[in-house]
DNA sequence: TTCATAGTTCGATCGTAACCGAAGCATCGC
DNA sequence: GCGATGCTTCGGTTACGATCGAACTATGAA
């Protein structure tokens, strides 16, 4: 019982959801405050951050002050990895959710993950960016071309200020609820920020959905077509 | 946080010391009996039997009913994986241990591993194998020499027996309480048995010790000699 | 100084899951 | 048939940990 390396304490670290959520939210490399990941957790700060504290007793999380924000990452590669590998392990039998989707129908249509836009909102807009040749799908990976940059410039997406950042540009995500891509990277990010700034959609409070307004819808509907 | 792959399902099944005792031992390769894993996890085979299926159902584990006898093993290579990576992983920050080994001093002694004897006797009885030429460290391996095959014999150990058998003959198996590696194997479960049966030791009705009576303890200690 | 924000600690509640005893099936050997 | 063994299911207990409100500390802004 007491025999080999105590997978058990790491599993169960794991194993809230809470503290799943955090980690696979700072699987993306950035640093996230206590707050910004209490959000992620979907639980208040206080409870969030008793979760943080034993995370980083574990040896999974570092911590970083600055200021009076304290920013947490994952520790090192090898957590980011573990994370990974588990993540993995778990796509590859998706019968293992309890909820095989987001409960409510908002959800699955458009959600907010991480930064960019999710659910079928964010599948149908990749596909429609790569059938108008804006994105290449390159192997795994994904690629803004030259008509990409400049339709992305016409409808007020700064690429050059995005490529300057360390961020990937474009970077595919596999999406849970309709177990396709959507488009993450700084260019997701900056897509969804931008229909948040033209009033066309905004996030619910307590949940992580994304609310089109009508005309909000009609507009997205119309940027993104898919033809078929 | 209903999104991505459900980590924290995995997270928690793998959360459970008995659970994760029970996968340890699986990851021998070789399929245990509901009542075997119960051993390993320390519980008693109700208890054993609803966290074995748990695992199943969330599809770490495969049964194969045979006769009246239920085998478990892991579903697949990519638990194994899985497993082998939290290992490594932890092993890697040994901190994470609340307790850094058995707590009772008779676990720490002398206890069962499975099917073979560990703690610090175990470690005693492989060092001093190799100490007399019976057993050969090569690589990770172990490997009995023509010497330890004969002196072996003379304990009435039937190694010829042994070798029939698919199972490795001498295998090394970490120790956790102290650290250093002891003889497992099918050779290592003979020489526990026939301690056993010698009336040497015993087991304990509800722990994972093995205790020496006072003339075993003797014998066991002449019989592996530490120089030095 | 005072107020606001970010975060932790404390205390208490509550739910879930691990656990075992006892009873119930299923299979084997006789 | 019988009893013995291996395992599961049921019921009830218990313990742990996730959760949040409230109070507290720390940093920054005004």
């Amino acid at each position: 019982m007491k025999e080999g390396p105590d997978i058990a304490q790491i599993g169960a670290l794991i194993g809230d959801p809470a503290r799943a959520n955090m980690l696979a939210a700072l699987t993306g490399g950035r640093a996230l405050t206590a707050t910004e990941l209490a959000g992620v957790g979907g639980i208040t700060v206080q409870t969030a951050s008793t979760h943080l504290a034993k995370l980083e007793a574990g040896g999974l999380l570092a911590q970083r002050k600055q200021g009076r924000h304290r920013y947490f990452t994952l520790a090192d590669e090898a957590v980011a990895r573990l994370i990974e590998s588990m993540m993995g392990f778990a796509a590859g039998r998706g019968h293992l959710r309890h909820q095989p989707g987001p409960k409510e129908p908002a959800l699955r249509k458009a959600r907010i993950c991480y930064d960019h836009l999710a659910g079928d909102y964010g599948v149908r807009m990749l596909d429609s960016l790569i059938a108008s040749g804006s994105i290449e799908a390159v192997g795994e990976g994904l690629a803004l071309t030259e008509k990409g940059e400049s339709d992305l410039e016409c409808i007020g997406i700064d690429v050059r200020d995005l490529r300057s950042s360390r961020r990937p540009l474009c970077r595919s995500c596999l999406d849970w609820s309709e177990r396709r891509a959507h488009l993450a990277g700084s260019l997701g990010k900056a897509l969804l920020s931008s229909f948040l700034d033209k009033g066309w959609a905004r996030r619910t409070a307590e949940s992580r959905s994304i609310l089109f307004s009508p005309e909000g819808d009609r507009q997205f509907l119309k940027l993104f077509p898919i033809d078929g």
